[in-house]
DNA sequence: CGGACAAGCTGA
DNA sequence: CAGCTTGTCCGG
């Protein structure tokens, strides 16, 4: 994508000729063309219209991205014109962000413009639509929030910050404190959640335009834009004030390329507006501390914060017979037990097992081919999940078809636990369509799929929360984190009774002792320095290139300072001092010809 | 992306 | 060498 809107002059008189620079709606054409702007379109055409335009002989949808009268280079006479208006667009803001967003994800123009555009055509924004005047708050951390950061006169104020809620707080306030500045953009992880606020919001007397079915409201002018992560894209009238909701929350990141991430997006937009970005969550990360260094966290009193979470039960598992004890631990049993609760269960390995031992010979089960260890199905057949290799479950040593799981999976668990709850287990993973409800019982067991399909509980207990704790990503603290963070919303506050129980080796681990004492912040001091000293986010920039040519390209991205190191997938790992170092590389470096080269910067799992 | 056209593979 | 598949290029 060369420059967007370069040396385009302003708009002249009506005699002039007009030329539209547009991007168009095709995946994998990075590119944008000049069309005219034919004199009876000429009203309607604008930044972000959307337009119908032909290239290569093909009808095609795009994006204004650009207005003017033609480069002197530029011969007038070989160019179409544009064949329709289909409807309004983003914004200039957004397309500017969009265009900073190229850089910064080292993606396509396209893929952000679809963000900020609506779901259909959309003639004309309905006429602005506000709310009275919002009332004080009363609620004691947003009142605080008001006074410190939302509604402080001059540059501090305007500047946001982090506000650490905890778990079972409600946000309402805080988004209504926000409103007092103006018409507000907000961002949560899930739609449901979006939803949800958007009815509450709208009973608090707010004008609200729900993302994104309601871009056109939202262009229009409303109290409220409320989506999830692409909502970051969204009209917003005024804009006064930018709230992100569960910060710490994958859901805000895109899983396909480009991997934006609408923290990011967020806290760029509101730089740009000048106006204050907050980022709200439970447990903030790494990345939203730094954002505002040395410091703009807000928190409420310390009593507060801790009413917010549950009581974690720690099981210390290096005091139980080491190694063959079963992940049904007494403790775990007790709350199993106990049926005036709903306990949910996390194990993180599906299928029946991930290793196992023959019970005669002791011989660890292997892939006949490969040499893998197998894995056990649902239907109970070997599967090597490295060469895909299946066999019966049958000893390779000595031929006996008894097995010792020595890593158990859900399926397997599950009738485990209902043997020793002695009531219903029912066990849920992500493969179970999401539509489909989760039926009701006392006793859950899943994959972390499980938090976010069961609507309450009791009790959640991470059966082995090492796999977590210890896994080899270099966000795995804070990823784990997260995880007690969605626990502690389905059990509630410790008045409430909630609890979380948690069975490691590692009783001691710094994110144990942070959710123990209801202080995320024990974690985020240590985890910054380690960040720094192993050059991971925020302190560098990552990306990974993969892909025929890989190797080339990153050794060509090295001569603009880019360090460059091969992984064992094969692929090259890319680091860079900043998010702009490395986006300026990725720019200057032009990708060779017709090359399937992948380029994901700062990977979500990793 | 998807059409156009070119270069490779097959088969009677 | 027609008839088909597969690959590369290109768009204002």
């Amino acid at each position: 994508m060369t420059q967007v809107g370069q040396p385009l002059a302003p708009p002249a008189g009506t005699t002039e000729v007009l030329v539209a620079q547009v991007v168009p709606d095709l995946t994998g054409l990075d590119r944008h063309f000049d069309y005219l702007v034919p004199e009876p379109l000429r009203g309607r055409v604008h930044i972000g219209t959307l337009v119908r335009i032909t290239l290569n002989g093909r009808r095609v949808g795009g994006w204004v991205i650009a207005l003017g009268p033609p480069r002197p280079e530029r011969d007038v006479a070989s160019l179409l014109a544009i064949n329709k208006v289909t409807g309004i667009g983003p914004a200039q803001d957004v397309i500017d962000l969009a265009s900073w967003a190229v850089h910064r994800w080292a993606g396509r123009m396209r893929s952000f413009l679809v963000a900020g555009s609506p779901p259909g055509a959309v003639q004309q924004p309905p006429a602005p639509a506000h709310g009275g005047p919002v009332p004080e708050p009363t609620d004691p951390l947003a009142r605080r929030l008001l006074d410190t950061t939302v509604t402080a006169p001059g540059v501090e104020g305007a500047s946001g910050g982090v506000l650490r809620l905890p778990p079972a707080a409600d946000p309402l306030p805080v988004l209504l404190a926000a409103c007092r500045r103006g018409p507000i953009l907000v961002v949560v992880p899930a739609v449901a959640q979006a939803r949800l606020l958007a009815v509450r919001m709208r009973r608090s007397g707010r004008t609200v335009a729900l993302l994104p079915t309601e871009w056109a409201a939202a262009a229009g002018g409303v109290d409220v834009v409320i989506g999830a992560r692409a909502a970051v894209w969204a009209p917003c009238r005024d804009l006064a004030a930018i709230v992100v909701l569960d910060e710490h929350d994958e859901g805000l990141q895109e899983q396909r390329q480009p991997t934006w991430h609408a923290r990011d997006v967020a806290l760029e937009r509101g730089r740009r507006a000048g106006v204050p970005v907050m980022l709200v969550s439970p447990c903030p990360t790494v990345s939203a501390i730094a954002a505002f260094f040395p410091s703009r966290l807000f928190r409420p009193a310390v009593n507060d914060e801790r009413a917010g979470w549950p009581i974690v039960e720690i099981v210390d598992r290096t005091r139980d017979e080491p190694w063959q004890r079963s992940l049904a631990t007494s403790q775990l049993i007790r709350q199993l037990r106990d049926v005036d609760r709903t306990v949910v269960c996390v194990i993180n390995t599906t299928g029946r097992a991930r290793l196992l031992a023959c019970r005669r010979c002791k011989a660890i089960q292997r892939c006949e081919v490969c040499e893998a260890s197998v894995f056990q199905r649902d239907d109970e057949h070997f599967e090597c999940l490295r060469c895909a290799t299946v066999r019966p479950p049958v000893c390779q040593a000595c031929g006996a078809s008894a097995f010792a799981a020595l890593r158990v999976g859900v399926t397997r668990l599950r009738e485990e636990l209902e043997a020793a709850a002695a009531r219903a287990v029912v066990s849920v993973t992500g493969k179970d369509s999401d539509t489909e409800p989760v039926p009701d019982a006392g006793v859950y067991v899943g994959t972390e799929a499980v938090l976010h399909r069961v609507r309450r509980a009791d009790t959640v207990a991470f059966l082995d929360f090492d796999a977590e704790l210890l896994a080899p990503r270099y966000r795995a603290t804070e990823q784990a984190m997260t995880l007690l963070a969605r626990a502690a919303r389905l059990v509630g506050g410790r008045n409430g009774g909630g609890r979380i129980l948690v069975q490691t080796f590692v009783p001691k681990h710094e994110v144990l002792d942070a959710v123990l004492h209801a202080d995320p912040g024990r974690l985020v001091a240590k985890e910054i320095g380690r960040r720094r000293v192993l050059g991971f986010p925020p302190a560098a920039a990552l990306a990974v290139v993969s892909g025929a040519g890989a190797d080339d390209y990153a050794s060509r991205l090295a001569l603009s300072g880019v360090q460059a190191a091969r992984t064992l997938e094969g692929s090259v790992l890319l680091r860079s001092p900043s998010w702009d170092s490395l986006g300026a590389a990725i720019a200057a470096t032009p990708r060779p010809k017709g090359s399937r080269l992948r380029i994901e910067v700062d990977p979500p799992r990793m």
